[in-house]
DNA sequence: TGTACATCAGTGAACGCGCGTTCACTGATGTAC
DNA sequence: TGTACATCAGTGAACGCGCGTTCACTGATGTAC
């Protein structure tokens, strides 16, 4: 936050989408608006059609640089982790993708609700398709190393990113908070295990 | 759909509820409005909060419905299979679950998104206390009769529920039909059954 | 069988509001010469 | 170092629209006697 008289802002693109984070963060998506986030960013009401053409290619940016985080997180979290083996790193992914899902709900929350977004803009899919990449290729790892009792990338993949995203979707919306609580990273850690052991490890 | 020069419409209720449905159908949640549930009901723009209250009222009904149906659904799907083995009965919870969402993807995706329902309502808590109460139970039956490697019923609920609303949502949401596709149904079978021969059978 | 009355279901006009989009514009910046 | 010009970023007024909610109302129904 500085001074602001210029009428140049600098980066106004990545301003704008962090003024649909705060939006969403503080009232909720209902309450994101061109016109709001616009008035969040203290720039004319028009700026952000100037950027993004419309509010779907507003909140389609927002998804994509959402899928780009995930991607980021996903690796650092990998390298932090230093697994090697296949269901290491699949359990490692899968933790990664809950604690994305926590610390960004608002984003998570944008990135899958459809039919909001320009499901016609390359860079989405691109960065959607970049994130899929990375598990899908864990995945076969474990079925060619042959950890998996039934030789099935595709509906083990399916599996995996259904039970992570599962568990992230219905702890952001408060069902697990308020049936099981506690802290959900350990839960996740549980869940992910289980499920690793299980299928994966078999 | 009779004709309706009649002034007491005799189930407007359960008439405007079934035309948010419609609505969510062919033209998706955000057409959802008062004067549009009204219009399709063909009936006067104030008659839906006569009936509901509010905006937020008609929804959490919407939504209160679906988990009676889900409910429904999952009580004939289990007398419909025949089984009696708690894991059999987990599996066919979580293939009802899929199938509920996959046949109502409309009331679905309302019944889960707490920032437009009213939280408040003993209806709605009441109904989603009964299907995760349905859930719970199996669970606990397979914890109780050893089947389960870890004794853990909150984790592995979370991991069941995680899983069949996971895969559902994906699978709704157009992410998995993309990236995998094939029949939903058989897809969901696979996944659950890997995941209860892994982790309740194990 | 008839009448009076309470209750409930649904109407329709009115209100104020925030929205998305368009468009001609102006201020700032960078580059060529 | 100076000037001309193109390009880009952001402005602000204007438009028409659909919305949720309120409120006094009227038509229909049921019930008591």
């Amino acid at each position: 936050m500085r001074a602001r008289p210029r009428y140049h802002h600098g980066d106004l693109r990545q301003a704008l989408l962090r003024s649909v984070e705060r939006i969403i963060q503080k009232r909720g998506i209902a309450f994101v608006s061109l016109r709001e986030v616009a008035r969040d960013a203290r720039v004319s009401h028009s700026a952000p059609a100037h950027h993004f053409g419309n509010k779907a290619g507003l909140l389609t940016a927002f998804a994509a640089q959402g899928f780009e985080r995930l991607f980021v997180l996903i690796e650092a979290e990998l390298k932090r982790s230093g697994a090697r083996a296949a269901p290491d790193v699949l359990e490692a992914t899968g933790r990664a993708y809950v604690r994305f899902a926590l610390s960004h709900p608002e984003q998570f929350g944008v990135m899958f609700r459809s039919e909001l977004l320009d499901a016609s803009s390359p860079e989405y899919a691109e960065a959607a398709d970049r994130a899929y990449g990375l598990l899908r290729a864990t995945v076969k790892r474990c079925v060619d190393e042959g950890h998996v009792a039934v030789s099935d990338v595709e509906g083990t993949t399916a599996a995996a990113w259904s039970i992570a995203h599962g568990f992230a979707a219905l702890w952001i919306g408060g069902r697990l908070p308020a049936r099981i609580g506690g802290d959900p990273e350990k839960l996740a850690a549980r869940v992910l295990r289980a499920f690793v052991d299980g299928v994966v490890r078999a």
